[in-house]
DNA sequence: ATAAGCACGC
DNA sequence: GACGTACGTGCTTATA
């Protein structure tokens, strides 16, 4: 351990390996650690937190990240210190003061002091405490769902092997698109992949899915491998032999908006679409018989941000009313009465209102529906005039890019569009959609982030047993103690809906159960 | 060790 | 004529 109490006075602490010296050691900084009016500058300061933990210590410091200081300068850029003192201080031992001192100017300048110290500095605490608190999972269960699934797999290895009259490996998209598109002269796809192979993903597949029988089979093996190697078989493999409890990381300076990720495992994406995979989030469970898990998600955020940021009519009263936004929007493409809006045309208008948040054009709006591209212009048509005052933010959105470089959240987190005036149009039109998606994607990571901070706070202050475990961008994951389960849900509620003031009501969905799946 | 292709989530 | 929807993580295969 490193301490330096100013640029020049710098001392090395040996950390014993014996948990118990170890920890008789710490606690004589105590007088450092419970000092409220002393900031502890790092870089990456979870580690530490999480490793004082193990034993016991909290630190009670105001505290100065500089990886996350300068995620909030430069959010694409390397957040090592490797990187920062190459770019910054080069190499000296006293690199985080010099860090510190270039990058409270750097906050200062571009507004962002108020997301770090009131948002992403006491966010960082949170995440340690979520990451400690762990996940329990069922291993008895994705046991039994390993065994099975073998042997479904091997009944579809040897279907796929006597279609194609010869065994092959099916996980070489390589091979496999020789089998497909040589052996079985299934009519290959326009163009080949860069490294001149042929495309065999998900949307080629569906496109022959009427070919060949072996197709079906093929897609098949790929969800059930896809879902035994990275989940099935992966997960129990993680357990902590400390605890028997999954811990996760959760990243504070890896997206490029402000989104958290999840690594070792990833958390956030735990499947949920199709029957198979809700099977695998049944396994995760509460961790003993005390607890029930409690999950509660932003209903619409990013849509409800977009109203909020466009102040567009119709789509502000679409939420102020309560309506089924998608419904809604299908009633006005579509020219007929809420009432007589079919599904298909309530699925088309929601993925119209999804690729409105990601700047999609007409022709990946056809592809996407399969309608002709005649038919999703119409419907693009309709949309820009029904909702004028949307079309007018993307495009303030766009020329705000062009002019500044940059476009912000609703809290002033940045993200740079060094692209946005490129002379090459398809680098600048991802430029133009980043600018599009940027604030609506981060502004509901800044309010979730909120949330999450105002919980911990006031779990701590109620002394609650509960635990919160996950995030997944728009839902928080509890394991609840019983007892607690009504102060909890309240709390929960309360201070999601409240983090930040929309024109647009928020509503947050809350449920309980056994397992994830029965929480959502 | 790294890239490509693919598939899982929001 | 090419391009065609944001943000991630991680698996297997193929290659250096």
């Amino acid at each position: 351990m490193t301490f330096a109490g100013n640029p020049n006075d710098i001392y090395k602490i040996e950390i014993p390996v014996d948990d118990e010296k170890c920890k008789n050691l710490l606690t004589k900084f105590d007088c450092i650690f419970k000092d409220k009016d002393k900031t502890i500058i790092g870089h990456n300061i979870k580690t530490i937190i999480s490793f004082l933990a193990k034993y016991d210590i909290e630190i009670e410091n105001k505290l100065w990240d500089n990886m996350i200081a300068h995620y909030l300068i430069e959010p694409e850029l390397n957040h090592s210190l490797d990187y920062l003192s190459d770019i910054y201080a080069k190499d000296s031992s006293d690199i985080n003061w010099q860090l510190y001192d270039k990058f409270k100017t750097s906050l200062s300048e571009n507004n962002l002091e108020n997301l770090f110290y009131d948002i992403e500095m006491p966010l960082v605490k949170v995440l340690a405490d979520m990451e400690s608190n762990g996940v329990k999972i069922d291993i008895e269960g994705l046991k039994q769902i390993s065994e099975e699934q073998s042997k479904e797999i091997a009944g579809i290895e040897n279907s796929i092997y006597e279609i194609a009259g010869t065994s092959f490996n099916i996980g070489s998209p390589k091979q496999l698109g020789e089998i497909l598109f040589e052996k079985l002269n299934i009519k290959a796809p326009a163009k080949k992949t860069k490294t001149g192979q042929y495309p065999t993903g998900e949307d080629v597949l569906q496109k022959i899915i009427n070919e060949n029988p072996i197709v079906q089979h093929i897609l098949d093996y790929r969800s059930l491998t896809k879902l035994k190697s990275t989940y099935v078989d992966a997960l129990p493999s993680l357990v902590s032999h400390r605890d028997g409890l999954i811990h996760t990381s959760f990243n504070q300076a890896v997206t490029a908006t402000g989104r958290l990720s999840s690594n070792n495992p990833n958390l956030q994406n735990i499947p949920v679409r199709t029957e198979k995979g809700r099977e695998i989030r049944k396994a995760f469970v509460p961790r003993d018989e005390n607890h029930i898990l409690l999950a509660a998600d932003y209903s619409q955020i990013e849509l409800r941000i977009i109203a909020h940021l466009s102040g567009d009519q119709a789509m502000l009263s679409a939420f102020r009313n309560g309506l089924d936004v998608h419904t809604d929007t299908a009633a006005r493409v579509y020219g007929v009465d809420i009432k007589d809006v079919t599904s298909e045309m309530r699925r088309n208008a929601k993925a119209v209102n999804f690729g409105i948040i990601y700047g999609m054009s007409a022709f990946g709006l056809a592809e996407r529906l399969k309608i002709s591209r005649s038919e999703a212009s119409e419907i693009i048509k309709n949309y820009k005039k029904e909702y004028p005052g949307i079309q007018e933010y993307i495009d303030k959105q766009v020329a705000f890019a062009k002019e500044y470089g940059y476009v912000e959240t609703m809290l002033g987190r940045r993200r740079y569009l060094r692209d946005i005036n490129s002379g090459n149009s398809v680098v600048r039109n991802f430029a133009e959609r980043n600018a599009i998606n940027a604030p609506i994607q981060g502004s509901s990571a800044d309010m979730i982030k909120i949330a999450m901070k105002d919980i911990h706070n006031e779990m701590k202050l109620k002394d609650l047993k509960s635990k919160m475990i996950l995030q997944v961008h728009d839902e928080l994951v509890f394991d609840v103690y019983k007892d607690e389960l009504d102060v909890l849900s309240e709390l929960v509620k309360d201070k999601m809906i409240n983090a930040l003031q929309l024109e647009v009501p928020i509503i947050v969905n809350i449920n309980t159960g056994n397992n994830w799946l029965e929480a959502h």
